[in-house]
DNA sequence: GTTATTACCTACTAAATAACTAGGTAATCG
DNA sequence: CGATTACCTAGTTATTTAGTAGGTAATAAC
């Protein structure tokens, strides 16, 4: 699983199409003006998005895109699957000679891990992060939780 | 938040840390060995490891790494915050106008997102995965389910 | 039907990061 | 002392990210 700046930047692009789009399509440039992201760059990330049909253009004045599906039919997995393709994980299965059955457990583990967090991300779709203004607070315990690991003090105890 | 395959390194290298460590230090030449990731490599990762004090070096013959704190007070988050280090995402607070509210929602929703993604790998411990070999069915729904994405077939509807 | 506006497409470039290589030094065990 | 390990620094290469530059194709307004 893989999780970078280009998944963040379709996920807020898809997230401004999520708002804006209800009054007629949302122009790349409008999204590149508001987001701060280059049009050519949208450009290419829409044109993944395209074919997997997550969104839907409409050329000529006037046009734009719209989401390609109900906003609660898109994850956010969705959307960065389509940009971010899923990297599988170098196992042993291959070249490697996981003799002991333990060797393979720690690839196993991490493919648990990888699916999980896809189950998780398969949870949440776009019309759910909008119409709360945030997200479900069953699984929410703290905001801004993320935040905390830049104040731990880095003490280089040698 | 970022997960790349520098966090995924680091992730199966403390696995086998835990998988391996009852029986002595282990070496970074062992994981390099096993996981197949180049030893220098590995020493970099580490650095970053031992500087959030998630591991503990032993020098000399018989020498090698321990886990810094026990299995079950390692999270994933710990790790992967340690080598990858957490970007924060381009707000529109600086130089953008964000006139309307509108836009700034879209970087909040994905904050929003971005700690509840921390938040959910901040929950799963070292212990927890190796434990149980694998996750708590609590969330895991279905398994193997991030392979979809793969057979999907990719239309071009024009 | 011309023109402006948009999506849509391809190739290239620059910057950042990931991953690795090569050379060390320092501690520690035998 | 010598082997073995962690530990450190400065590179190099490959990949990915992000952006540039140049187009073509559809369509709405004039």
């Amino acid at each position: 699983m893989r999780l970078s700046t280009k998944g963040r930047y379709a996920v807020t692009a898809m997230l401004d199409l999520t708002l804006n789009g209800g009054e007629g399509p949302v122009t790349l440039a409008e999204i590149s003006e508001t987001q701060g992201i280059s049009l050519s760059y949208l450009e290419q990330l829409f044109a993944n998005l395209r074919g997997k049909q997550l969104v839907r253009g409409v050329r000529g004045p006037g046009g734009g895109y719209y989401l390609g599906r109900p906003a609660d039919e898109i994850s956010i997995a969705d959307i960065i699957c389509a940009v971010d393709e899923w990297v599988e994980f170098t196992r042993c299965g291959g070249r490697r000679n996981c003799q002991d059955g333990k060797r393979c457990l720690t690839h196993n583990l991490w493919d648990e891990l990888s699916s999980e967090i896809f189950n998780f991300l398969s949870d949440i779709s776009l019309a759910e992060l909008v119409e709360r203004g945030g997200l479900r607070d069953g699984c929410a315990k703290e905001r801004n939780k993320n935040v905390v690991l830049d104040d731990t003090a880095d003490s280089e105890a040698a």
